[in-house]
DNA sequence: GAGCATTTGTTCCTTATTTCACAAATGCTT
DNA sequence: AAGCATTTGTGAAATAAGGAACAAATGCTC
C-alpha cells in the first residue's frame, strides 16, 4: 500500500550516492561559514551540481527541504550522515603499512566521519611491532584473530598489488565486509563483500586522454568566463 | 563523408575510458604471463567486466579483435597505451609535500605510465629546498615560473582544503591544463582544465552506505557460489 | 577447400540517469 | 488575509549506459 519497491526504501543509485557525500562536504563548509539555509539553485551555483538533480538525490533519502525557502544546513546535513550511517562510530582496519598506508593512517579526516582506525597490519617483519601514528603495527598472520576481538566490517587495503588478492581472501575470513582497495587489481570476493577501488593512475590516465582528444577534437566552445 | 560526428573521433565516454585503463592493466598482467591472445568471454571470466561491454568499449577507440581467434595481448596493450597517450613521456608536477604527496612522489606506479614527475612544491619554509626521493621540494611562489621551463600540463594537488582553490588557481596560471584533486574541495576553474577528484572519503561514505542499507534491504539472494 | 566451431563488431532493446517543467507549498509584503 | 515571489518535490521527456543477440569473419579439421 505503499510506493516502496520492497520492504524498505529503495536501494539509492550509486552516482547519488557519490553525490551526496560532496553535499556533506559542502554542507559542513555551509556550516562554518554560519550559513543556516540554501536552496537548490545556491548549491547548483557553488557545486555546478544541477539543482533538479540535487533535489532529486535528496528524494532518495526522505524529505527535508521547504518550497519557497529551501534547506536548513543544519538539518540537511544531519540527516545525511544519519543515512550515511556516519553518525556513529564505525571500526576501520588497514593492511599494508607503506607510503600510502602511513599517509592514511596519519589522516584526520577519518575522525571527522567517525571512522576511527582501530588497527593496523603488515606482514614485514622489521615493521610490525613498530608505532605508527597512535597504533602499533600488527602481524597479518594475526588478523582474523585481532579481529574477532575488534569486530571491524570496514577495511583499507593498500598492500602491493601481487598480494592484494591473498590479503583480500584474509580479510573476508576475518569478517570484513567491505573493502577500500587501493591496489591496482581486481578482487574475486564472495557478492556479499562490498568493494571500492581507488586508482589514481586510472585518474591520470582520463586525464592524459581527455588533455590529448582535446587537441584533436575540439573546436574550442563560445565562452569561457565564470 | 564517414559516420563521425565531428572532424576528429568522437569523444570517448568517461566510464568506458574508466573501464579502459582497467583493460591496460589487466593486459600488462596477462603480457606478464606470457599470454598472448585473449578473448572478450575470457575477459568477462577474469574481470567481471560483460563481454559485449569490452567489445564495445574497443570500438571506441578502434578496431582490433580476430573474429574466432580473439585479441592480440602485445597488439591490444599497445594500442590503448597510445589511445591513452601513455606512449610517451609526459610531465606531471605535485603541490603539497606533505604525508600523502611524499606518498605519491615515491609512487613507482607513474613511471610505468610514462608519467614523470618532474617537480615538487610547497610552501612550507622548513620543507622547501629539502631532497624528497629525487626531487627537491621548491618553493609554491616559484611555480609559474619553474613551470614556464618544465612545460607540465599535468599537476597533482595535494594540499590541505582550505588552500587547494588558490593553489589550483597558481596552477592554470602556470599552464596546467589537467588537475588530480586529493583536497576535499569543489575546484572552481576555467572550463578548459580537466580536473578529476579523488576523495577516500566519499568511498568509505559509500562503502558505509552499503553496508547499513543491506541490512535493511537485503531479502539474501539466491545463490552465493562463485 | 568445405564444413564447423569460435568470436568479433554492431544493431537493437532494456535499464539507468539526468534534465526539464510545473503544480503545490511556503513565507513575505502590503 | 490576499497577492506575489520563491523554491520544493516529482512526474514525464530526453540522454546515456549496459546487455543480448546475431550476421559476418576467421582459422581449424578432415
Ligand atoms: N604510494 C602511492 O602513492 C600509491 C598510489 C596508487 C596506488 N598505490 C597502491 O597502493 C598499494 C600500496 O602502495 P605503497 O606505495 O604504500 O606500497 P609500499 O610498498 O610502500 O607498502 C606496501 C606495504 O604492504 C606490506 N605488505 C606486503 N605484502 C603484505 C602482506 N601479504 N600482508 C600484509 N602486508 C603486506 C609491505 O610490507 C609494505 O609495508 C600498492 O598496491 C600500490 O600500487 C600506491
Ligand atoms: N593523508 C591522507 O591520507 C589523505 C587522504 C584523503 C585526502 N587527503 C587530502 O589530501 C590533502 C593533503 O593531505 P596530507 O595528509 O598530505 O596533508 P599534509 O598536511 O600532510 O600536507 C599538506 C602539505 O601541503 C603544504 N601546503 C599547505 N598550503 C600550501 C600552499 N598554499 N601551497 C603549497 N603547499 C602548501 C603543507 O606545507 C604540507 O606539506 C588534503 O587536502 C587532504 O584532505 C589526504
Amino acid at each position: 500500500m505503499a510506493m516502496n519497491s520492497q520492504n524498505g526504501k529503495d536501494p539509492v543509485p550509486i552516482p547519488t550516492l557519490e553525490r551526496v557525500t560532496t553535499y556533506l562536504r559542502f554542507l559542513l563548509d555551509l556550516e562554518q561559514s554560519q550559513i543556516d539555509t540554501i536552496s537548490s539553485a545556491e548549491v547548483e551555483r557553488q557545486t555546478g551540481i544541477n539543482a533538479a538533480q540535487f533535489r532529486k538525490d535528496l528524494t532518495h533519502l526522505g524529505q527535508f527541504g521547504k518550497p519557497g525557502v529551501g534547506y536548513n544546513v543544519a538539518e540537511l546535513q544531519a540527516q545525511i550522515t544519519r543515512v550515511l550511517r556516519m553518525d556513529h562510530e564505525q571500526k576501520v582496519i588497514l593492511v599494508g603499512a607503506g607510503n600510502l598506508g602511513s599517509a592514511l593512517v596519519g589522516y584526520p579526516g577519518l575522525q571527522e566521519h567517525r571512522l576511527s582506525l582501530v588497527a593496523v597490519f603488515d606482514n614485514n617483519l622489521s615493521k610490525i611491532g613498530r608505532p605508527l601514528w597512535n597504533l602499533e603495527i600488527q602481524d597479518t598472520a594475526t588478523l582474523t584473530e585481532v579481529n574477532k576481538v575488534l569486530g571491524a566490517q570496514i577495511a583499507i587495503l593498500a598492500v602491493p598489488a601481487p598480494a592484494a588478492q591473498k590479503v583480500a581472501d584474509q580479510l573476508v575470513e576475518a569478517g570484513i565486509r567491505a573493502i577500500l582497495n587501493f591496489a591496482p587489481v581486481i578482487l574475486k570476493l564472495p557478492r556479499n563483500v562490498y568493494v571500492r577501488n581507488v586508482s589514481f593512475l586510472q585518474e591520470l590516465a582520463v586525464l592524459s586522454y581527455q588533455l590529448a582528444s582535446e587537441s584533436l577534437n575540439a573546436p574550442l566552445k563560445k565562452q569561457e568566463k565564470e
